[in-house]
DNA sequence: TTATCATATGAACAATTGCTCATATGAAGA
DNA sequence: TCTTCATATGAGCAATTGTTCATATGATAA
């Protein structure tokens, strides 16, 4: 953890705070999250399946979105862990596979409505 | 709320769960604050500056980045209210000024972590 | 089997993102 | 004043993203 001081670097508190942040494996996991809800229909499907367990065609019409649309991002969300499916017949039917997802986003919910 | 039912869609389901979903606007200013914290960069920014007040040069450091970046970073965050800075001198130091921040990162981290 | 339905997937594309580099700004010191 | 330092900003760009469209898959029914 070699630090150039030739700069206005304040070496010290910088190697405090370095102790305090998680490994670099983490971090980008943590992101990874994040990023699985920044985006607005991704965001919206998490919503719904938060209310109730829904089929693919149901989560379209809730997004106001094509099928396909749909169908990537819940892979997207599958591949996280963030949602589950389970088949009857021809209809798949998505719930959430995670219980941090509700807290993070009652959280956020919190925060824009200050 | 015209929903087609020609299709596989079950409507009482999709109405329930519409009920129960924020306004648009809301939903994208949630999405928002998580788009602020799913890059890795402005991630460890939010960590760095949650363990205490750092200037931009510091921060860079923290990140491994160079300061024009982290600070194309800070002005992201910046718009966002998720960090203030106060001047002093030719120095910029950056805060935290958003306190669901901080509990969205800690539940994150407690997903991370199982 | 064949047809149809619900969903999944790959290619293609425009839009957005995060960085670098060059330059601008604003403060302190000579 | 002029120079230097810390930070900010705009242009440019490669990489990534979210969608559409066409096609594939897997299940049901005829």
């Amino acid at each position: 953890m070699d630090i150039c001081s030739e700069k206005c670097i304040n070496e010290k508190k910088v190697r405090q705070t370095l102790k305090t942040i998680p490994k670099g494996d983490d971090v980008s996991r943590m992101a990874d999250i994040f990023k699985a809800l920044s985006d607005p229909t991704r965001l919206k499907i998490v919503l719904a399946l938060l209310k109730q367990e829904h089929c693919v065609c149901d989560i379209a019409v809730i997004c106001n979105q094509s099928d396909s649309a749909i169908s990537h991002q819940l892979r997207v969300l599958r591949t996280l862990k963030i949602v589950k499916n389970r088949r009857d017949g021809k209809i798949m039917y998505y719930t959430i596979d995670d219980d941090h997802v509700a807290s993070l986003i009652f959280m956020s919910l919190d925060h824009v409505r200050h």
